[in-house]
DNA sequence: TTCGCGTGATGAACCGATTCACAGGGGACG
DNA sequence: CGTCCCCTGTGAATCGGTTCATCACGCGAA
């Protein structure tokens, strides 16, 4: 094994020496090759093999100003709903030749600053952020100084930052509007804390779609509020839905993960899917299909969400847009089947 | 609203000029703010509020040659065990104030030429590689370059690159033993091709824990080798299973969303789990717990994974290690329960 | 032979920061 | 009152590219 110590990396001019041509010329052959005649052209890119030259990019950043990067922020890249969003992303900055440098705010505004400081220091083109709070001024200066902000699965409340979001009222009310044409006269709403706007917003797609359908909101929901969205969650709020006097007979929860401890405590108090209890989750997750009663669920455009939030950043004209999906809704046994 | 048309980026000279100034002193009181005179410094922090001045990241990375960034590439980022990996990886390298550019490559070795050679164009300290090819001569040539670099999840076979992996003969013989220790005599491994090292791996494991109990591997296991590595493959796999003579007891699967498509398989045979058939999985991913029959699996300390990974990179000393994660099984009713 | 022109290469200015040798101005001390 | 030193602040060199005005050269036309 012969490593070879570290050696300073070649620059311009240490390629233009060993060619016998000047750093402008190498800089030629680099961007405009045709200018150059194919004799030195030959000995430059021999140089370039030779001592493994690899522009800096900084310099050429430096001097020309552009760059083909941009930054995502997301609440945290561990969870396959940003991850879906952020290959989407990655796939159109991708056919544009971009690149992308990603981060996980955690929903921590300070965590959130720190990378758009970091992204606007590095020169990005622009940022796509999903915002950990609901103050947005810092990105709206960001934007006053010039680069191009997309804010994600948040539709923009101003007219001067772009945003591409799904449609979570849309949503609710297509599982509501399942349920009701199924039959269920009483519902139960596994949701979270309504200072979540998709919270809110789900919420009040299941009353719109309740009172579309002639039914009164406060009788025909129960809302029942969880701690924690995930499955032990859907667990402990599902047995306080089994515990009403008049238990509804179908349920919708906030996401897949409560919906599967929904699934789990119906099992272990031996209440049949779907016939004592219908359950439609949401997020449309990799397993749901897969469980032993695959779950109806709302699909989100995931993919198509970021892909599209990199075509606006990508936008020639820069154009201020606002971008809604519309979910869908996968029905499967859970609301359907025979048990 | 007031978007004043995007106007140049503010520089450090224009600072300079508004505090009345040199250059140089703005940057001591970017830098090294108890060289400069109280006074000065308010009057060189209030020019800089006023502008919105934020430094340019490529200027000071040219002069000063240092930079806080590190490059990742995985397979997929849609992916949870890498983005698991990757979350892992970002922890670290916030703890050291680095930041993280990350990337897929889809196991196309031509994506990965391309991201690796951006990064090295944007100068990051080092990348960490979950490598799309055998070939690992260019990861070589980048390390002879000064960049660190260390293979993901992927033992390293020089002595240059450092690596961080999980060994895969553990976890299969873990599972193997397991389930010789439950008095399973006979074995089935849903596998996928030999090509892909882990599955090589894993059946290595799988036989010589066999060989280890005084049993036949030729004779206790039988191999199903399967072409998508997904439910439906697992599915499929199973089907075969079943139609066996001389059916095995317990199936170990490759991945856990293989044991989903065996799980639902077999309840579609109406073969009890685990009395009639016992199911392990591998990866232990979030729902494997949440499942009907919770799933037995083999845990990766994925986040670990990455976590030293980054580590490494940020070695001060910049040795070369190997580091093998030993990966834990998960017991769950699949293959301890009464179905 | 001279002039004009196109091709190909040159070299210096420039991007925006960092860094360092050095200058000016007090204050302490003899 | 003169020295020396410390404290601040200055200004120019520098990093590694890009870009552009300029120049050398060769060749065909007049």
């Amino acid at each position: 094994m012969t490593t070879t110590a570290p050696r300073r990396r070649a620059s311009i001019s240490d390629v233009a020496r060993l060619a016998r041509v000047s750093v402008g010329t190498v800089s030629n052959v680099l961007n405009r090759p045709d200018r150059v005649s194919p004799a030195t052209r030959e000995r430059v890119v021999a140089a370039i093999d030779e001592l493994e030259f690899v522009p800096n990019g900084s310099a050429r950043q430096l001097r020309a100003g552009t760059i083909t990067t941009a930054g995502a922020i997301v609440l945290d890249v561990a969870n396959p709903f940003f991850t879906d969003v952020a290959r989407g992303i990655e796939d159109r900055l991708d056919e544009a030749g971009y690149t992308l440098m990603l981060a996980s705010s955690d929903e921590e505004p300070e965590r959130e600053a720190r990378y758009l400081r970091l992204f606007e220091e590095h020169g990005v083109q622009g940022v796509m952020v999903v915002p950990a709070t609901d103050e947005l001024d810092h990105l709206e200066s960001l934007r006053a100084r010039g680069l191009r902000v997309v804010l994600l699965d948040r539709p923009s409340p101003s007219d001067t930052l772009s945003s591409v979001a799904v449609d979570d009222r849309a949503g609710a009310a297509a599982a509501t509007q399942h349920l009701v044409g199924l039959g269920h006269e009483r519902l139960a709403f596994l949701n979270g804390p309504h200072s979540i706007r998709q919270c809110a917003d789900r919420s009040d797609g299941i009353r719109s779609a309740l009172a579309a359908a002639d039914m009164d909101p406060d009788e025909a929901l129960v809302e029942v509020t969880i701690r924690s969205l995930n499955a032990d969650g859907g667990q402990a709020g599902t047995q306080r839905v089994l515990a009403l006097e008049d238990r509804p007979t179908a349920m919708v929860c906030v996401n897949d993960l409560t919906a599967l401890g929904a699934l789990r405590s119906l099992r272990i108090a031996g209440v049949p899917v779907p016939s004592g209890m219908a359950v439609v989750g949401y997020d449309d997750v990799a397993f749901a299909g897969e469980l032993a009663t695959p779950l109806t669920s709302v699909r989100q455009p995931t993919h198509q969400l970021g892909y599209r939030a990199a075509d606006l950043l990508l936008d020639a004209d820069d154009t201020v847009a606002h971008v809604t999906f519309q979910p869908e809704l996968v029905v499967r046994e859970s609301t359907t089947g025979v048990g």
